[in-house]
DNA sequence: CGGCATCCTGCGGGATACTG
DNA sequence: CAGTATCCCGCAGGATGCCG
């Protein structure tokens, strides 16, 4: 039996007010602590959040792809920064990347042990994103309608 | 009977190559698949991997906090860059603001139930970013090394 | 104390053109 | 095909100064 379909995101106020609030503060702790690991922390988290990482991670998810097959997949994304994206992603050791040298040659990109590994936090945190959508643009919307008095 | 500590960041490479990755993959589906979900996301991520969002409210993780309270805690932080994460913040519904207008007057600001909700994913994320650390880091210089040749 | 307004800079990131 | 090189623009975000 493993983790029940954990219900992480849904979060409808109920389950979290107990024991995963008090890990988590734990978590943040052991995390302002020492000094050190914040900015790692911080770190991470502004490499994910750019513009283009997740999406490139999340499409490898899917399994290798080549140059080419990523940038349709993307759509809207430029060589400069795929290219700079993959290349970031490959030297913290979160992708591989494989030339096959035909002509011309084909280069494929997959995610390492370490990458998938990052997928599984990032999913949760595109899921929250997901299931929270709405209630953000409400309070959005909530939020301007009263200011802007 | 709770999930059990559950190693969502250990991914010592054997917990994660069953189930979770297929779940994963659902969740990374329904991401791309309808087109609006995926803007959504990055959407998040961008507001969530920014200079300050995590800090600000992995700081109000631990209770409400006074506006100088935060600034000193952080300490690197710009009032600017500040007051206007917390208003972006506030206007999402992920934290609250509170004025007492005492001489001077005192704001405090706290964490929502969305904002506690939002706790949850992230400190995922952190965890993750703490304990992979080293082998990003190695990583790195193991690529710095075999590539400026 | 808790802000806004202003000025100024760096760099993220797009468009375009060229190579192996 | 899979890049590298160059140019250029916008804006995130720091420093500083003023207000209730």
């Amino acid at each position: 039996m493993k983790p029940p379909q954990n219900p992480v995101h849904g979060c409808t106020e109920a389950a979290q007010n107990g024991r995963d609030i008090a890990r988590m503060k734990d978590e943040m702790n052991k995390f302002h602590g020492p000094e050190g690991s914040c900015e790692a922390v911080s770190d991470m988290l502004s490499r994910i959040g750019d513009k283009w990482t997740v999406l490139i991670v999340s499409y490898l998810g899917n399994g290798p792809m080549r140059f080419n097959e990523l940038k349709r997949g993307i759509g809207n994304i430029s060589q400069k920064m795929l290219t700079s994206t993959l290349r970031n992603l490959e030297r913290d050791g979160l992708i591989s990347r494989t030339v096959t040298p035909t002509r011309p040659p084909s280069v494929e990109y997959a995610l390492t042990e370490m990458g998938h590994c990052l997928l599984v936090p990032v999913s949760n945190l595109a899921a929250w994103a997901v299931d929270n959508r709405e209630r953000i643009a409400a309070a959005r919307s909530s939020y301007d309608a009263r200011t802007p008095e």
